[in-house]
DNA sequence: GCCAACGTTGGC
DNA sequence: GCCAACGTTGGC
């Protein structure tokens, strides 16, 4: 059992698109950054995923979800027709991957930003360091799943 | 809207 | 293989 924290621009997709999705399973396409995509194949069946809202105004970890699909070729990547197309990838050597992620439940508030930046024991959480801000799939800690889960 | 911090691309 | 230019992310 492995824990993650993948960042969605909420205009883009919301963690409430879950509760649209049959049985609130949402592929996690358009990952387009190696070490994200990385992250992404070594993610596991049944691995807790917490989401999180970038680029607004309320930013922060907003809920969970949990991996029911291990990573399988980016369809959005071979679709001539789709914005996150890329004529890179191919199918018999697909260079981006998804999973398919279930909601678990979204939080009853916003665990902030700038909240988890005054938490001492997440101190050096990946989404706080300079090198993992920008990242947009990354593993969170056992000990920082327990702290988090516990606040939300 | 600005811009720092990175990642990627492409010329050489 | 180096590195300048460019593009993207995402906080502020």
């Amino acid at each position: 059992m492995a824990f993650w924290l993948v960042k969605t621009e909420p205009h883009v997709f919301a963690i409430q698109d879950f509760l649209r999705m049959p049985d609130r399973v949402s592929g996690w396409d358009g990952v387009r950054n190696y070490q994200a995509r990385n992250n992404l194949r070594a993610m596991s069946l049944g691995d807790e995923v917490f989401l999180y809202h970038s680029n607004v105004k309320e930013r922060g970890i907003v809920g969970l979800a949990t991996v029911v699909r291990e990573a399988y070729p980016d369809e959005t990547a071979l679709d001539p027709g789709s914005a996150s197309f890329d004529p890179r990838s191919d199918r018999a050597n697909p260079r981006w991957y998804q999973v398919d992620l279930q909601l678990v439940e979204i939080f009853p508030r916003v665990l902030e930003l700038g909240f988890l930046k005054t938490v001492p024991e997440l101190a050096s959480m990946v989404l706080l360091s300079k090198a993992g801000q920008r990242l947009s799939v990354q593993p969170v800690t056992g000990e920082e799943f327990r702290i988090i889960r516990g606040l939300g």
